[in-house]
Parts: structure tokens; C-alpha cells; sequence
DNA sequence: GTCTATAAAGCGATAGAC
DNA sequence: GTCTATCGCTTTATAGAC
């Protein structure tokens, strides 16, 4: 986390934006150039392996982000219901209310997961280990923490699909209320 | 509906199976070429308008079988409750208990959304008010049919978005089945 | 109606000047 | 380290033979 290393992680914030706004796929090297800045001839300096090496680096910076601010929070928080409402106050901010994509879901569903099937599985895992933990602490038994964290993150994924279908925040807004208020009721 | 449309059908079929294993972008002309027999020359035939009509068509006939199949039978089902079963039956059959796509739902994620938002509006509203009416005509004022009619809906998305993370349709089947019967408790 | 051949543009990736 | 020029290939789409 040096600050040399805060160049790059700004190039891949741009590049990860490029890749949610057009998927794998859609995200010409042209548009990444006009996004980041940076001549296709750079972009090859920095990412010797190409698109490919430019969506793993992403994806490890977007699982490294969530890591640091959230799971993590989630598991240490010392009252695991504040970790979890401040999952889900983050989550809420991180998609911008529904209205940015969860680049990861996109990958998942998309054909370029094959590529990326490990790190697609290590971020939902992470999620959903890391929620199960706080419910646990919360005194749920092992299964039903696993069963309601998975629910969780599938509503956050869902709500994610459906506020972008509808075109309609509110809809993540609500979506994530509701959820918020079951996973902590009882 | 004449037996002279079948084969148009069974093309938009293969189309839409093309479109779900590739996306929109990804799914290129040949490999609709391959994946349908024809060549080019005969594709451009039948959807002058290329690959946007062809998208186009694919999502009018997804809209249509699941108006058919599932929309009018949760309106119409003489018992309310037992049209909520069916369609998380159909609904399981339809995405191959997690191991297909939503299409409208990848769209929706996807770049292409602004090309096709009419008629991802369209599925999604269409779903959620079929199951709305659903849920009133089972006594459920008009909000909270809605409210848990969208819940729904957004529950399948996010099922499908988790089990192909996963790549484990029992995380598909899990979610189908607390979906149901947490709709119907009560 | 279906094909092959081809056009024009864009793709990812590379080479080499600076 | 950054650029421009360019390669080889694939893309969507069209033209024209059959």
C-alpha cells in the first residue's frame, strides 16, 4: 500500500469503470485508452498480458477493496450488528445507490467467466464467509449464518439486476432496507 | 401462432441460446452461423436489421413464452397459491435450475441495455405485476403485493447471479425453494 | 432462399522512434 | 515511459452467383 503504488491503482480504477460500463468484451482498447488516458503502446507497458492481465488486476483491486472495507469490518467489528449495518451502508455507497454495477455479478454471468472463475468465486465466498461470521457472533448456528448470508448477498446481486432494469435507484434503496431490517430482526 | 412460424422459432431458439452463452456483444455472426446452420447471407435474410433485430426478436419471444407460460397462469389460476407454485416450477425448468441465464437479466447488466430497455421494462414489469396480482388476490393489499412481488423477482436474478459465481445449481435450487415458501408463509 | 466472396471498419497486440 | 504506425485477424454487413 505504498504511495508509489497509488498511480496504478488510479489506473485501475479507470479501467474498472471502463469494464463495468461495456463488459469484458465491450471494453475496446480504444475506449480504455480514451478512459484512462494512456496510448494502447502504454497500456501494453503497464499490462504486458493485455485485456486479460488488465481484468485480473481489477478484479483482485475490487476483492482487495471489499476485504479491507467490508469483510473485514464484518468479521473484527467488536458489535457484529454495527458491522453489518455498515455492510450495507458501504455496499449501498459502493454501487452508487444501484446505479453502478457489480462488475464481479457482470463477469459471473457473462462469458468471460470461465476466464475468471477463480476470482469470481473468491469474492462471493469471501462476502458471504465474512456475513456468516457476524451472524454466528450474532448466536445463529453454522448452517443457518451460511444460509442467510447467502441470501443476503444474492438480494444485494438481485436488487443490483433489477434497480438497473427498472432504471429506478430506489429500487436497490429499498431492496437493501428490507433486507437489512430481516437479516437483523430476532 | 401457425405451424408456419415454427421454424422462425426454433431459430430464435438457437439465437437466444447464442445470446445467452456469449452476450450480446460476444455472440459474433459466426457464431450464429454455426450455432444455426445458416450462413451469413441467409441470416441477413431473415433479420434484415442484423444483429440488433435479431436480439430484438429474441427478446419479444422470451416476453412472449413467459406471458404464456407463466405470467397469464399466475393471473388466471383459479387458485392463486397453487399458480405461485407453478411458476417457481416453470421458473426452475426455464433457467435449468441455475445453470442458464436470464438474458434479460445479462442485458440489463450489460452495455447493450439502453439498445434493448424497452423490453427489459417490459419482462421484468410484466413478472412482477403477474405475481403482484397474484399475492393481492390472496389478500395482500396493493404495496405490500408489490413490494413482495419485486423481492421475488429480484431473489430468482440474484439466485442465478450466485449459482453461476458458485457454478453449483443447488444454490440455485436452495434459494428457489425459501423463495416460495417464504412468499406463501403467512 | 442459400451460399461464397468481399468490402470496410475495428479488434488486440507489436515494433520501433523518441 | 509514451507515442505513432502498423500487423494480422475478426468483425458486421453487402453483393452477386446459383
Amino acid at each position: 500500500m505504498a504511495k508509489r503504488e497509488t498511480a496504478r491503482d488510479d489506473l485501475l480504477a479507470a479501467l474498472a469503470e471502463v469494464f463495468r460500463a461495456h463488459g469484458y468484451e465491450g471494453a475496446t482498447l480504444s475506449l480504455i485508452s480514451e478512459a484512462t488516458g494512456f496510448g494502447k503502446g502504454s497500456l501494453y507497458n503497464f499490462f504486458p498480458g493485455g485485456k486479460e492481465q488488465m481484468a485480473n488486476e481489477v478484479l483482485a483491486a475490487i476483492d482487495c477493496w471489499f476485504n479491507e472495507k467490508i469483510y473485514t469490518p464484518l468479521r473484527t467489528a467488536s458489535d457484529p450488528a454495527k458491522g453489518i449495518v455498515e455492510m450495507y451502508a458501504a455496499t449501498s455507497d459502493y454501487f452508487r445507490s444501484g446505479q453502478r454495477v457489480c462488475l464481479v455479478g457482470v463477469v459471473a454471468l457473462g462469458a468471460s467467466r470461465d476466464l475468471f472463475s477463480g476470482k469470481v468465486k473468491v469474492y462471493f465466498a469471501g462476502w458471504v464467509d465474512a456475513l456468516a461470521a457476524a451472524l454466528r457472533r450474532l448466536g445463529d448456528g453454522t448452517a443457518e449464518a451460511r444460509r442467510k448470508a447467502e441470501q443476503a448477498v444474492l438480494e444485494i446481486q438481485g436488487a443490483l439486476v433489477l434497480a438497473r432494469a427498472f432504471d429506478d435507484p430506489k429500487v436497490f434503496s429499498r431492496a437493501l432496507k428490507e433486507s437489512e431490517r430481516r437479516l437483523l430482526a430476532t
